[in-house]
DNA sequence: TTCATGAAATTCGTATACGAAATACGAAAT
DNA sequence: ATTTCGTATTTCGTATACGAATTTCATGAA
C-alpha cells in the first residue's frame, strides 16, 4: 500500500493561483484584489482568499492600499536590483555547496535541463526557456542540501517572473545564457567547485546587464 | 497630520505573540498548538489563529503532525548549519552595500548599539545582549537599502534567536563578538568597505565556532 | 454648474457555525 | 489479560454571518 492523495488545502490552492496569475502577469500591477471576486472566479468562501492574500502581503507581492483591500504590488526596479545583488551572493555558494553532493543521477538531470533549455530557445519558446531557467537554478539550489536558500529562492524567483514578462519577447538574448549555463554545470560536473562558482558569479552579474541592453524603452522600467 | 492608529490586524498581533512564544522558547518544540487553545489564550476567535499559523507554516517555525493541527518546529542543527551558510554569504555584502551609505546619523546609531551591547554583556543580561546583537545586524541591513536583505534575514533572526536560547547563558563567549561589532562598524565608519565586509566574513565565520566550543553537552543539539 | 452632505451599497476583518476526519476510550471477544 | 472494533469526542478546514468603515452616488444648496 502507499499513501493516498496529499489534496492540499484551499488556503494552498488559492495561495498558489492568485501567485501564479500575478507572476504571468494575468493581473497586472496596481490592479485591485477584492475577495469577494476572487472566492467567486476560485468557487471558494472568502476565507481562504483571505488567508492567502495575508501570505502574499508577507512576501511583498501584494500591497495595502488604505483601508479598501489590496492590490498587486508594482514592478519595482528597485526590488529587481536588490534581487540580483543577493543573487550575485547566494548563486555562487549554492554551486559551491552543490558540486561535491553530485550525484550521477542529477548530472543526468542538469544536462537534460541545460538541452531542454537550448531546444526551447530555438524553437523561440520564451515561457518554456524561462521555466527552464527556474529548473536549472532550482536544481542547484536543491543539490546544495541547503533548504534556506531553496526557499528564499523560491520566493525571489516570483518576484523575478514579473519582471522577466517583459523580457521574454527577445529569446534572442537567451544565447548566451544557456552558453554559460552550459559551463556551469560543466564545470560543477568535473568537481571544479571554484571554477564554478565563479562562472556563476560572472552570469549572475551579466544577467540584469542583458536585460537592460535589450530592451531599449522598457529599461526605465526595470 | 499624520497616521492616526497602526492598530495592526488580529492576524498580525497573533502572528507575532506565537512567533515570539516560540523563539524564546515559551513554546518548547514538538508541542502541540492548538488553535482553539491559543484561541482562548489570546481572547480571539479561532480564525486569526487559523491565518497565523498558516504563515508560521510556510516559514518552517511550526510542521504539520499527520491531520491533527501543527506542533512546534525542532530546533535543527541542520537549518541553523545553513543559516549561517546564507549569512557568510549576506552579511558581506550587506556590509559592503551600507558604508558608501553611512550618515552621521547612522554612524550615531550603531556607535550607540555597540555600547548598548557591550555594557549589557559586562551586567551579564544574556536576553539584552542578544537583542542588541539583533539590532546590529538589522541596522546594517537597513542601511544596506535592499529591502531583500532586510525581509529574508529578519525571518533567519527569528529561527537563530530559537538556536541562541542555549547559548544565552554563557555571556563572556560574547566578549570577542562585540570587539568584532566595533572593529566591523569602525572599518564601516571610515569607508573602508572590503575591510569591514572581510572582517564580517570572518566574524560570520567563527560564530557558529563559538556556540561549538562553548557549549560542551548541548553540542550535538546544534 | 459645482461643491457639499448624507444615505445606500461595498467590502473587509472577525466571529460563529457546520461538516469531515482523526483520536481516544470503552466494551466485547479470544 | 490482551486485542479488536465501534462509538463518542476532539479538532481542524471551510462556509456563512455580522458589524464596522469606507466608498459611491444622488440630492440639494451656493
Amino acid at each position: 500500500m502507499e499513501a493516498i492523495s496529499p489534496s492540499k488545502s484551499l488556503v494552498d490552492k488559492t495561495y498558489g493561483a492568485l501567485l501564479d496569475a500575478i507572476c504571468t502577469g494575468e493581473f497586472r500591477p496596481g490592479q485591485r484584489l477584492g475577495q469577494d471576486e476572487i472566492a467567486e472566479r476560485l468557487k471558494v468562501s472568502r476565507q481562504p482568499v483571505n488567508s492567502a492574500i495575508a501570505m502574499l502581503r508577507a512576501q511583498r507581492f501584494v500591497i495595502d492600499t488604505g483601508r479598501r483591500g489590496v492590490e498587486v504590488a508594482p514592478v519595482d526596479a528597485k526590488l529587481f536590483e536588490s534581487i540580483y545583488q543577493v543573487r550575485g551572493a547566494i548563486e555562487p555558494l549554492a554551486v559551491e555547496l552543490a558540486t561535491p553532493r553530485l550525484s550521477p543521477g542529477s548530472i543526468t538531470r542538469g544536462r537534460e535541463i541545460v538541452a531542454r533549455g537550448t531546444r526551447l530557445m530555438h524553437a523561440n519558446d520564451a515561457r518554456g526557456v524561462l521555466q527552464a531557467d527556474i529548473d536549472f537554478h532550482t536544481l542547484i539550489y536543491e543539490l546544495s542540501g541547503n533548504e534556506i536558500i531553496t526557499d528564499m529562492m523560491q520566493l525571489n524567483w516570483g518576484h523575478l517572473r514579473r519582471s522577466m514578462g517583459e523580457v521574454l519577447r527577445f529569446p534572442g538574448m537567451t544565447l548566451q545564457v544557456w552558453k554559460e549555463h552550459k559551463a556551469i554545470f560543466k564545470a560543477m560536473s568535473e568537481g571544479s567547485a571554484s571554477v564554478a562558482a565563479d562562472l556563476m558569479r560572472q552570469h549572475i552579474v551579466n544577467a540584469p546587464r542583458r536585460v537592460a541592453s535589450g530592451t531599449a524603452p522598457a529599461v526605465s522600467s526595470l
